[in-house]
DNA sequence: CGCCCGTCGACCAAGGATGT
DNA sequence: ACATCCTTGGTCGACGGGCG
């Protein structure tokens, strides 16, 4: 499978040599204090096995990821992170403590590679330990540390999903989160569509056994919901197509999944809503709110410069985006370091859609005078 | 920080649709 | 005609977030 494109100019510290991108790019998190999580791409595409997690439960777990950073492959290494920063909205800590059973309980399959380089499915739990604090000021910590396949998996992790935080903090349903992760890691990839059949899908989702049973259920309680707030939440829409069988009744036997980067009007939308209180939230989504203020035209464009630093970690989806269409398949920077040496001071002015224009026509020119990669 | 209440997600049951 | 799946309305409990 084509992956993200190899890099090369990903400054790489010498404590950080050998460590997979997805640790790398933890560390660059890290490091300008960005509000995103590295999540393995084999975390991302793992089913569950047993057990399930409800929404508090995967965002824990991310948050719990983000904190320890490019650490979290190390041996014997015990993170701390307080009450405070795990409950996301919720006040009191009454609700901590069977999250962290959750996560201590829940088994995952994850596609992964043995030492020795070859494919592996590895059934294995998340966490190996988590002690918690009994004192219930917001300061009092939670202590824990990743199992150790899970530490294996995310050193060698090459490829992996930039999930938002606040995105990922405003979904509600569990199942959009996962859904989310998923268009995180396939959105800037060439082909933006999986198709999965039915049961796969469940799993990946983590939709309990036996609950939806049928498909119309799981279209509207499961695919629906999601797919409502992540077109309203996040910076990229979701379709889904339905193949069916020949049976009796002709049931829905896989789904596929079509992921599509917004346009920056449709992102600058999506930025305002997730400055709105969650309340009435839904209502917005579902266009029953009346508009009351008289329509002002926002002229407010992406108004960022092209990045200066590597394409892999820039917040701009849509210049990825642009790259992954028109780029033929070469590394982002290599093309991302040659539009910056012709256009030079120019690119210091130009921004939103002109920017996008621009950029898209370097590719294209590009791939057309050095072929694909 | 913990209680409480409204809202929303999970599930069920009954009737309709579709293919064998 | 039957078996299977889809659709829709309704109920119950869990969860989010305001309030004391």
């Amino acid at each position: 499978m084509k992956l993200d494109s190899d890099t090369v100019e990903i400054e790489v510290t010498s404590d950080l040599e050998g460590l997979g991108r997805t640790l790398r790019v933890a560390d660059a998190i890290r490091r300008r204090d960005l509000d995103f999580v590295s999540k393995p791409g084999e975390l991302v595409e793992s089913e569950f096995e047993t057990g399930s997690l409800s929404a508090a439960g995967r965002k824990a777990f991310a948050l719990m990821l983000r904190k320890a950073g490019p650490e979290a492959g190390e041996d014997n290494k015990t993170f701390t992170i307080t009450k405070k920063e795990l409950r996301g909205s919720h006040k009191g800590n009454e609700r901590i403590q069977p999250v962290m059973d959750e996560l201590l309980r829940v088994i995952v399959r994850i596609r992964t590679t043995t030492k020795k380089g070859k494919p592996a499915i590895m059934s294995q739990s998340l966490l190996s330990s988590c002690v918690e604090e009994i004192s219930e000021d917001g300061m009092s910590v939670v202590e824990y540390e990743f199992s150790e396949s899970f530490k294996r998996v995310i050193q060698r992790s090459d490829y992996y999903a930039r999930v938002n935080l606040g995105v990922m903090l405003a979904l509600q349903s569990r199942y959009s989160l996962t859904l989310y992760d998923l268009g995180c890691l396939i959105i800037n990839r060439q082909n933006r569509v999986v198709k999965m059949n039915v049961e796969e899908l469940r799993r990946r989702l983590g939709v309990p056994e036996g609950s939806f049973k049928n498909f119309a259920e799981f279209r509207r309680d499961v695919l629906a919901k999601s797919k409502s707030e992540i077109d309203q939440l996040a910076d990229f829409t979701v379709e889904w197509e339905e193949v069916r069988g020949s049976g009796r009744g002709r049931p829905v036997e896989a789904v596929k999944l079509t992921f599509s980067p917004k346009n920056p009007d449709e992102q600058e939308e999506t930025a305002k809503e997730l400055d709105r209180p969650k309340i009435g939230r839904r209502a917005r989504r579902d266009g029953a709110v009346e508009e009351i203020t008289a329509v002002t035209v926002s002229k407010l464009t992406g108004s960022r410069p092209f990045p200066t630093g590597s394409l892999h970690f820039c917040g701009d989806q849509h210049l990825l985006t642009i790259v992954a269409d028109f780029g033929g398949g070469w590394d982002k920077d290599l093309i991302a370091r040659a539009f910056r040496d012709k256009m030079g001071d120019r690119l210091l002015t130009l921004t939103g859609s002109a920017l996008y224009k621009a950029w898209e026509g370097f590719c294209k020119g590009f791939v057309g005078m050095r072929g694909k990669a």
